[in-house]
DNA sequence: TGAAGACTTGACCAATCGGTCAAGATGAGA
DNA sequence: TCTCATCTTGACCGATTGGTCAAGTCTTCA
């Protein structure tokens, strides 16, 4: 079970094991994100990664093994967005700046998003210590940057904290909900005229909600 | 099997049969909306409705009958508010008043907005019809009253869905990623204080974006 | 080339799950 | 009180699931 080589050479991967680590992760990724934790069977995971059950746990030593390390791998690029939130910069461009990455996201990695909302709704028994630490932190951080956009009048005012969850919720449905959405209006953010529209969308209501004026990318008049 | 009475009595329930169905399906609600379809077993259901797992099935067929039942029982309460949406109203408080039942709904009924979440992030196997069908039927009419409203220089312009999506993200947000919040702000919107503070700020988020003054309750200048 | 690892697999096991069945307990109407 | 339909249960079954194990195959490197 993944012993280290002789020598005690720390965490080095050979590139076989390296390869099908990823590919186990990403197919657990879409089983886990289509059925759930409970429903995802370790059968089907190693199937789509192309590999016998028995070859899948040499590599992970148990199912909540390989769900650990799928989220893992997600959270960082998962939360990264945030992070890039400007206090220099000028709150609509910068504004429009997040809730255009956390659109892409939506639109590029859904699964990414279904996966967290899985294990957030369930009570978030996995990374309830990344939210509580690294997250609590962020948004702490964030929330200050707010503040004083709203301190130097720059924004109407607003309590920061549902500001960030209003973007996530409005981005983040678009990827959650694309099974409504779809059935709702034909199609999803893979259609690059729909994903304008609710980029548009979003970005109009969130930033004229606050009074700004929205720096449209095209607009001519 | 639930067979009709002699001489064809269609679908009356005995009271016994009507207390014992109520109590499987809000056991069920509670299972299925923490741990999805999958994760729930009809063992645990029967034993949080207080009964055995026999005589569970003696009043539903299957555990997908179950599901189906509480999926039913849910729906028409949890599209409701939608409906009361009036064009003949003003957009201020028309929508206002829609956001506000659409926060007390996922406050009193956090698990139902979680299990519609569940469902609908799993591709919506079960209610697909009703999505394609009645819900898009009623997002179609009230689109049009949306779109009445920006003909009459009532509100800014926005495609009408994305108001709707928007509203219905922001709102299921504070239901389904409770645990986030609660993580995040160490409470959630069975705090009256968390609830009003969470409520103003997609009330005068969305209505400003939409160029609406709020009609605030108790603002006095 | 030839070990010594690393890698891969099918056979197998115990636990859990959804569901059946026969038999007993309870209730309501004559 | 008697009777019959309704209600309730424990014992049981087959299928699936997470996980183990021994044995075989392939890499790597001296």
């Amino acid at each position: 079970m993944n012993k280290r080589r002789k020598s005690e050479k720390p965490v080095r991967l050979s590139r076989i094991q390296e390869m099908n680590r990823s590919r186990i992760i990403e197919a657990a990724l879409g089983e886990f994100s289509r059925f759930g934790y409970s429903g995802a069977t370790i059968d089907k995971i190693s199937a789509a990664a192309g590999m016998s059950k028995s070859n899948l746990l040499y590599y992970f030593s148990s199912k909540s093994d390989v769900y650990e390390a799928v989220l893992e791998h997600i959270l960082d690029v998962w939360l990264a967005p945030l992070r890039t939130l400007d206090p220099e910069g000028d709150p609509a461009s910068e504004l429009a700046a997040y809730i255009r990455q956390k659109m892409r996201m939506s639109a590029e990695r859904p699964e990414a998003s279904r996966l967290f909302a899985n294990e957030v709704m369930q009570g978030a028994p996995q990374i309830r210590d990344v939210l509580e630490k690294d997250l609590k932190n962020l948004v702490t951080e964030k929330s200050k940057v707010i503040e004083q956009w709203i301190e130097a009048g720059k924004i109407r005012k607003i309590v920061p904290v549902h500001l960030i969850f209003t973007i996530w919720a409005t981005t983040q449905h678009y990827a959650d909900f694309d099974s409504q959405i779809r059935a709702l209006t034909g199609t999803g953010l893979e259609d690059p005229a729909f994903f304008e529209e609710a980029e548009n969308a979003v970005c109009s209501l969130i930033l004229n909600g606050l009074g700004l004026e929205w720096p449209r990318k095209q607009t001519t008049s």
